[in-house]
RNA sequence: UGGGUCAUGGUGUAAUGGUAACACUACAGGUUUUGGUUCUGUCAUUCUGGGUUCGAAUCCCGGUGACCCAACCA
């Protein structure tokens, strides 16, 4: 129990590069020993679980190093945008147990953003382009091609101004005119080529309703919005690797517009690989379209990597959390296994669910030596793990549901549940030897199986202290209840989804449903109507963690009621050979 | 000869020029009133070719492969 200090000091924990980063600056005393972070996701959809890689982050390293994690709302586009989301979002976050400094908006920014690209084009470092956007896209050029001038580049100054100033009245269509910063048509980065600094919507935004028309992109925004914060680590994901140069120079221009020294007290933004998980897609286009078309049932279907989703499914905010340290940070595009994070999910539900009896497909057992109408009342205990959680009581009687799986007419050598001959244990009850069964003359099925209980051998009791190969679990029929199980698979029948609906999409020339389609797994759910459970289901509360014992982990969905249980299988319980 | 980034068991991650390790998976066994948990063990790794060095997963050069960049998205 007890560890001596060589052995705290030689578990070191090894930081992910990021943390080690982080670490250096703090100890060499860079933006005045400050650590400030922000998690900035765009409210217009739902966070998903690689959103949650980047909270863990985000928040994790804030809090590790005694800094503060904002929320930021990058609200820059408003067609998509919506309350809802921002709920959602900020609902998700403290679901997974972390917790912000402030809640900031892009937006928040609006004039100042406003005001420094006046002062911009005032510099002759931008101006206004009136080209449509195919032209400004074919001007671009390509990677390997540079690209051209814009006839518009060199325009006068004041003509930019007045221009700027129309993009924002309302009376300039949307696609007439831009905003560009004069940059480098023929960089080797395209985002240097005169990127577009702001463009018209003519659209009212969740926030400043009707006070803008022209609204700035991301590359313009973000930058200053972490400057301006105080943000000192601007963490992302790998594919906003190229735009770094972009970031600081805007940050540059900004203080230098400002009048501010370069070398000092600026943001930096860090990398990371985004989460890519086997069996799973995780890009919102396509979860969209997933919820449009009705392969799911909306955004908290179990069935979704969304955080609702996962959460609904039945996976705990802990386990989602020891899988990503699990997986760690790194730079490389990694393909991480499912299998994973059912083990971490395991792991943490293990200590965590209520140990319940439920037989997903019952068959019927009758003890034929048991008093008919006898009930007793049995103790059984909530989770071995956590013996201060207590027990329950269910009943027991003279005629049971078992699963149909536990019994075997003829059964092998590897086979240990019940057949004929042969001693089993009823969990929590007696030990009872099977006689023999009843077969439906038509079908074959077995109707109902027969055996005699031996008395002596109840639980808790010395008679029960002998060994019996094969504990399986029950119900009594006259006190159990039905309920509806709901069991699901992958969404997807191919290990890489994101790579093969690429593929299928180049091949076949198709977009959206029709190259998901062949990919999408039929039996992905699958809803059990015949089950039974314990009538102590009946005091347990949406999103409650379960085991079916011997079966696996399942929640209460937030749909169940009273007159119609409904629980969702979260994952099965590890299975060793056998079966 | 566009630019940028990367490559360690089946999967992911560590090793910060000094014995290649950890977790998951798979497999074998002990314990067990869950074929769960727990415990023990087994298999298996530095993309490739050169170079520097007493010593290279690590540094350098070439090759191969993968990812990102040509939205008025973020």
């Amino acid at each position: 129990m007890c560890t001596t200090p060589e052995e705290v000091t030689e578990k070191k924990e090894t930081l992910n590069f990021i943390e080690q980063i982080v670490k250096d600056d703090l100890a060499a005393g860079k933006n005045g020993g400050r650590l400030q972070t922000r998690f900035p996701p765009e409210p217009n959809g739902y966070l998903h679980i690689g959103h949650a890689k980047a909270i863990a982050l985000d928040f994790g390293i804030a809090e590790k190093f005694g800094g503060v994690c904002n929320l930021r709302m990058d609200d820059t586009n408003p067609q998509k945008e919506d309350h809802e989301f921002v709920e959602a979002i900020e609902r998700d976050i403290e679901w997974l147990g972390y917790h912000w400094g402030k809640v900031l908006y892009a937006s928040d920014y609006f004039e100042d953003l406003w005001e420094f690209a006046v002062a911009l084009i005032k510099q002759g470092r931008a101006y206004v382009d009136e080209q449509t956007s195919e032209q400004i896209a074919q001007q671009k050029g390509t990677p390997t091609r540079p690209g051209q001038e814009s006839p518009y580049r060199n325009r006068p100054i004041e003509e930019s101004l007045r221009l700027f100033e129309e993009m924002n009245s309302g009376r300039i269509e949307p696609g007439k005119m831009v905003l560009r910063a004069k940059i480098d048509m023929a960089s080797d980065n395209m985002h240097f080529r005169d990127p577009i600094m702001y463009r018209v919507l003519n659209m009212p935004h969740i926030r400043t309703g009707n006070r803008w028309n022209a609204y700035p992109m991301y590359d313009f925004t973000h930058g200053q919005c972490d400057y301006l914060e105080g943000v000192t680590h601007s963490i992302c994901t790998l594919e906003f690797v190229p735009h770094r140069p972009l970031y600081d120079l805007f940050v540059d221009w900004y203080k230098e517009t400002r009048g501010e020294d370069l070398s000092d007290n600026r943001p930096r933004q860090f990398e990371f690989n985004k989460l890519n998980l086997n069996y799973t897609l995780m890009s919102k286009r396509n979860l969209l379209i997933l919820t449009q078309e009705g392969v799911v049932d909306g955004w908290d279907d179990p069935r979704m990597p969304t955080l609702c989703g996962i959460r609904r499914r039945g996976y705990s905010p802990e386990s989602i959390r020891k899988f990503i340290d699990k997986i760690g940070y790194t730079v490389f595009d990694a393909l991480n296994d499912m299998k994973l994070l059912e083990s971490a999910a395991r792991a943490d539900l293990n200590e965590r669910a209520t140990r319940v009896s439920a037989v997903l497909n019952p068959v019927k057992l009758i003890i034929t030596n048991y008093p008919e109408g006898q009930v007793e009342e049995l103790e059984v205990v909530n989770n071995p793990e956590r013996p201060e959680e207590g027990t329950h009581i269910i009943e027991f009687s003279r005629e049971l549901w078992i699963e149909r799986e536990d019994f075997k007419e003829e059964a092998d050598k590897k086979f240990f549940r019940m057949y004929p001959g042969k001693e089993t244990r009823l969990k929590s009850a007696y030990i009872v030897n099977c006689t023999g069964c009843k077969r439906n003359e038509e079908t074959g099925e077995v109707e109902e199986i027969y055996c005699t209980y031996d008395p002596t051998s109840k639980a808790g009791t010395e008679g029960a202290n002998r060994k019996v190969k094969g504990t399986i679990h029950w119900l009594s029929c006259d006190h159990c209840l039905p309920a509806e199980v709901r069991n699901y698979e992958c969404l997807w029948t191919c290990e890489n989804p994101r790579d093969a609906i690429k593929e299928y999409e180049e091949e076949h020339g198709v977009r959206g449903i029709e190259a998901m389609r062949p990919f999408i797994n039929p039996n992905s759910i699958s809803i059990n109507k015949r089950a039974f459970v314990e009538k102590f289901l009946l005091t347990r509360k949406a999103f409650d963690y379960l085991q079916f014992t011997r079966t696996g982990y399942y929640n209460v969905d937030p749909d169940s009621t009273p007159e119609h249980l409904i629980f969702n299988s979260t994952v099965s319980l590890k299975e060793d050979k056998g079966k």
